[in-house]
DNA sequence: AGTGTAATTAAGAATAATTCTCAATAAGGA
DNA sequence: TCCTTATTGAGAATTATTCTTAATTACACT
């Protein structure tokens, strides 16, 4: 079934890409707000498709599940006073090294991260 | 407003504690299974009460939400083949120890940990 | 143990989030 | 430009979760 270009999934890439992180909720309003008819069922589908295809993913935070698009390999931090959501290279953190690990026994090859605690503008 | 402690509100604890790591899903089959009578609205208002109560969690992984009991620190290696789940203590892990830390300006104090691969008993 | 009171329950209604249905439209190859 | 078929909009249907209410029950106080 070959996959084609429609202006409703490119508005759909857009306003992930443009607001960063955004839940499925705020991406709906969003859209909804700059552009008349675009049906939900046709935001749902398209975010479905862009998934599939590996153009966007769902991030699992702690409270709120949010959207963005796949690009550098990151993590995530989360303010917990603002709860805004900032990008963290990989090489900020300590060593994981080359992925591919042991842990008791379990052949691990993909870790995820995320941090919680106070942003820069939270701080003051 | 006090608390009581309610005959339905230990089934659903205690049925969380056996099953280690649970979705909502599995946890209303398995206790509607066990017992008669325990309506959901008791479920999942048990489920809001005992997390408020910091007695269980939710934790979000790649794909599922899952229920666990609230004890020690740990993270969680999520099996890619057969999708279950098995705590890592910390220790496993590389030095993550004092978590204060700071990441671009941020002041990062708790850090949680996924770990995705193929489990033991997968890789035979 | 008996009583009063307010938290909790079961059951089903209500709401919110997501998916499905289908006729009309439009993308993209020929 | 024409054909084929993926996609769309609109609303119906489904699922997951929360709310409502009268009946029940935990538990503090006798």
């Amino acid at each position: 079934m070959l996959r084609r270009n429609t202006n409703q999934r490119h508005i759909v890439y857009e306003a992930i890409e443009k607001a960063g992180h955004i839940s499925i909720e705020h991406l709906i309003e969003e859209i909804q707000n700059n552009y008349d008819n675009i049906s939900l069922a046709t935001i749902y589908r398209n975010i479905t498709f862009l998934t599939e295809e590996g153009k966007i993913k769902k991030v699992k935070l702690n409270d709120i599940d949010v959207l963005e698009t796949v690009k550098n390999k990151h993590y995530h931090f989360t303010c917990k006073v603002c709860g805004n959501i900032i990008d963290v290279s990989p090489d900020k953190l300590p060593n994981f090294g080359n992925h591919e690990m042991m842990i008791d026994n379990q052949r691990v090859d993909e870790i995820d991260i995320n941090l919680y605690g106070i942003c820069e503008k939270c701080q003051k």
